[in-house]
DNA sequence: CAAATATATTTACGCGCGTAAAGTTTCTAT
DNA sequence: ATAGAAACTTTACGCGCGTAAATATATTTG
């Protein structure tokens, strides 16, 4: 047996068994194991002088109960798995980092998973968190890239809310934005300032949403008697400011610098776009001596500090992790989840920098 | 006892028991318990026909080992904990990225946090890091924030090596860039291809590299026989370029213009500054014509799409992840790991650009 | 083909905890 | 004070798997 010694306040030295499990930890505090049981369950299911006395002995002994064990005895653990195709976009970082701290907050323990873009890394995931018998799930599929089959399989055993990209019918719920408010509020606010856009896109873009982003485009444009004029990038993966840039620099050199107003799927092409500007010399910004004028879409963390400021939609980020998290606790408590899925879409919010 | 049904591709029609454990497993698969469970031991342990049978039962049923048991009865179990002091910032999540791929790729199932730039949140997850048993840890600390005490005890319990933030006689082993190269490096370029720089930093920044940049600042403009000219920003916590750009109108204003060479401490703040710079009409960049130089360090993902392009020393990623990995594997290994602590600094490479 | 060796089986225990049932003590309310 | 409820203790089983020991079977070697 493994004793070691802490001095006391008062100088006093008391001897400090090494508790091994719950059964020494019970008997330390002078209780039984499934009071203590109990308690750890819901400190707040124990006669408040039993709870004093587990948490007195809890600042001594500094026990914790085995996770594995507690996790292999329950039916569901406390964990909710968080899903993002791309953590080092900082889109996803931005919003894991929010439904984590939610997660927490609301006493669950929350697991980060990033796919890396990758679909194989993607499934692997999925099926390690199945194992894990999470609470529930919030994922950010990859969209195009996702086996559609294996999410549907997933969300069929572990309660799940999508979000970011939706996957038609899959899932509890799908909570995320309205992109074609997004780009339909951009297009309208773009053509009542200066003229109205053409749109930079990538010709295969990692994430679904742009679709619906073009589609607004198109839209929005028709609504208001327009022509699109749509440009697309080649190129694939996640290196989204590359792709912006270089073939940005493409774009401008075809349009000869006739360039008036480009309207970016989102706001790290916006970035390369930008760079391609620069580097061309074009002067980019809304005043009328400028050569173009670039927005772009996201609302991304570093869109205020470009040069020009980017004007941007911006995601709802708080709204949207808030409601993610809370539409999943509703389906935790549910029994009969998978008779009504439902979506949510939130609009975005105009931000007027001086680039648009 | 469930059963479900599958057609089989000749139109045959085979009866799967659900599998609920090993037992059952191993009973479908014609084989005991103890030696399935040696097949997920190692699956190269069994007789090669041995393995073929289970690989098949395996196709078949999708069973997977309940790894909350599994974990229970191991002493250590195949999870790598990653803990990083920020994820929302894009080199702390691009330094996790390849450290999750790293340790995916020997076997191991990596598992992610951040401490989100809070002390009691990091001193949680190294608690619950701590039940979780992992073979090993790889740990960036809050650095100026972190509670030393805590971080000590756990490293005496588990193995761990720090990387990006040094706490002095800590961990098993240190790995991480030499800040004093990069400082006396990028000094060194910006004398010799304009005029020494003056140094743009905070003056509570939250991560303790910061302090060493100063020094190695001072250093390199001693060692060319300049006085050292610093600039501190006022503000606390991860929200860099916000204070990169209000601190430094606050800069150009008091400089009235003439400024120079400006070295910032890390790229988060370039980018903040070099907004501010546009925002103030200065012309950034190496060219005569241009009213300032801008220098950040770091290397960060967007760097190279500022406008100008931001020179800077880009941390060597791939190394600092590799031998990070490479040097924790070690120490899991090793029984009487503690004996002798190793520190790794890498250099940093020059990225010339067109800012300065 | 027999002996030596490698591999599998059988049996059994332990891990740390959830949890149920029955009995005992402590609290609350009248 | 006393009944009744609430909380606790005791006892006991189960979860799914690791693992050790003894035994049986299969494979390799000469």
């Amino acid at each position: 047996m493994t004793f070691r010694w802490k001095a006391e306040e008062g100088g006093a030295v008391v001897s400090l068994k090494t508790i091994r499990n719950m059964e020494e930890f019970a008997a330390a505090s002078g209780l039984s194991r499934p009071t203590v049981s109990k308690f750890f369950h819901d400190p707040s299911s124990v006669r408040p002088s039993t709870r004093r006395r587990i948490e007195e002995a809890l600042e001594q002994y500094d026990y914790r109960p085995n996770i594995y064990a507690v996790n292999q005895n329950r039916r569901l653990t406390k964990t909710i798995g968080i899903v993002v195709p791309f953590l080092a976009d900082p889109y996803f970082a931005e919003i894991a980092r929010v439904l984590e701290m939610r997660c927490i907050d609301a006493g669950f323990s929350p697991s980060l998973f990033s796919s890396h873009g990758r679909q194989e890394l993607e499934n692997d995931i999925l099926d390690t968190l199945r194992s894990m018998k999470p609470a529930g799930v919030l994922l950010a599929p990859l969209g195009r890239g996702s086996d559609r089959a294996v999410i549907e399989s997933f969300c069929a055993n572990v309660p799940t809310v999508l979000f970011d990209s939706n996957i038609d019918k899959v899932g509890d719920a799908f909570v995320g934005s309205d992109n074609g408010q997004f780009t339909s509020l951009m297009v309208d606010y773009l053509s009542r300032t200066g003229g109205s856009p053409w749109f930079f896109e990538m010709e295969t873009p990692p994430n679904p949403n742009a679709r619906k982003r073009r589609q607004g485009y198109i839209a929005a444009m028709a609504a208001q008697g327009h022509e699109p004029d749509i440009t697309q990038a080649q190129g694939t993966g996640w290196d989204l400011e590359k792709i912006g840039y270089e073939e940005g620099l493409r774009a401008i050199d075809e349009r000869k610098g006739n360039c008036g107003t480009v309207l970016c799927s989102n706001d790290r092409l916006a970035i390369g776009f930008l760079a391609a500007c620069f580097k061309r010399g074009l002067r980019v910004g809304i005043d009328p001596q400028c050569d173009i004028r670039v927005a772009g879409m996201d609302g991304h963390p570093i869109s205020k500090y470009t040069a020009p400021g980017l004007t941007t939609v911006a995601h709802d980020y708080e709204t949207i992790a808030g409601r993610s998290v809370q539409t999943l606790f509703g389906f935790m408590q549910d029994e009969d989840r998978g008779t009504q899925r439902t979506e949510m879409l939130f609009e975005g919010k105009l931000l007027m920098r001086s680039s648009a």
